[in-house]
DNA sequence: TAACGATAGTTGATTTTTAAACTAAAGTCT
DNA sequence: AGACTTTAGTTTAAAAATCAACTATCGTTA
């Protein structure tokens, strides 16, 4: 048992995730309004990549916090938007290397920019010690459930 | 131009929210075994209903930061599962009341017990004080988007 | 009261997510 | 080598989100 007693209703947030909705939202209009076609699903596997090309499905699973079928699908729509190339691996015939096009590395300043762009929109009026408590606290959480096999 | 400067690459858990799906996923997995057969996203419609019954749908769409559509298919599936009821206004027609059933009262504490628990097995090894910081940037990062009009 | 615009909710089409079942290729163990 | 298990990726079906178009009712205003 816990000694942290947590009144009802009070974490509601951390279970809704608004804010980060809220934040995809707008990013994703923002990149609407300077025409870049893409999803913030697709973009967030784009911005893996771009740190590191040549990632298998299963590295982006665990970087994006996605389950298998949903790399599968976003990796075909990005091929057919000719923004990444699947190759087969020749070490292991089971894996796909995704590897960036030279459409997709064009992309990359003007939305990272974008992205700036959005999370100071959205951080406006928070400091920097306190941004980076919350981003520990989220870590922190994601941490204790990604490890645990949920039997408590 | 704010005085904020981010590093890129380190904010990108404020984009994906991996914490609060990774709650959002975990509770869903204590309901099922708890044999609780409803998804989170009916839960959340249930959780404000136990707050005050008889809520509208556009109270529901706000309280739970959906759209319209969305209210209305989680409404048609929470009724198709009886633990809820559309119930017309008499003051203003266009309005439907939504109406806990008994059913849906009997949910109320065990569901909220799994709630808390998952909250307890996320928030494991984070003092209350970093609790309260996290929660007041994630209130703030979504009034900073929802009030705006997106033209930064 | 007639016309106009705003609000509450529904419907349809498309896309994404999720869980579960499935195929194919490795690795392991006797 | 043969049987078993694990891993990588795909497919299928159901639930949900999103965007747009739509109906019905209300409020205002001329």
């Amino acid at each position: 048992m816990q000694n942290n007693q947590f009144k009802r209703g009070e974490l509601y947030s951390f279970i809704t995730g608004k804010a980060s909705t809220a934040i995809a939202r707008r990013l994703q209009k923002n990149f609407k309004e300077s025409n870049v076609e893409i999803t913030i699903e697709q973009w967030s596997v784009l911005y893996h990549l771009w740190k590191q090309d040549g990632l298998s499905q299963q590295q982006l699973c665990d970087a994006t916090f996605r389950d298998k079928p949903s790399i599968t699908r976003l990796v075909d729509n990005l091929e057919k938007l000719a923004l990444v190339k699947r190759v087969a691996s020749k070490d292991d015939r089971r894996m796909n290397m995704i590897y960036l096009t030279n459409e997709a590395q064009v992309l990359q300043e003007q939305t990272m920019a974008l992205a700036n762009r959005t999370l100071n929109e959205a951080l406006g009026g928070v400091t920097i010690e306190e941004i980076e408590i919350a981003k520990m606290v989220l870590q922190k959480v994601y941490d204790n459930l990604a490890n645990g096999t949920g039997s408590l």
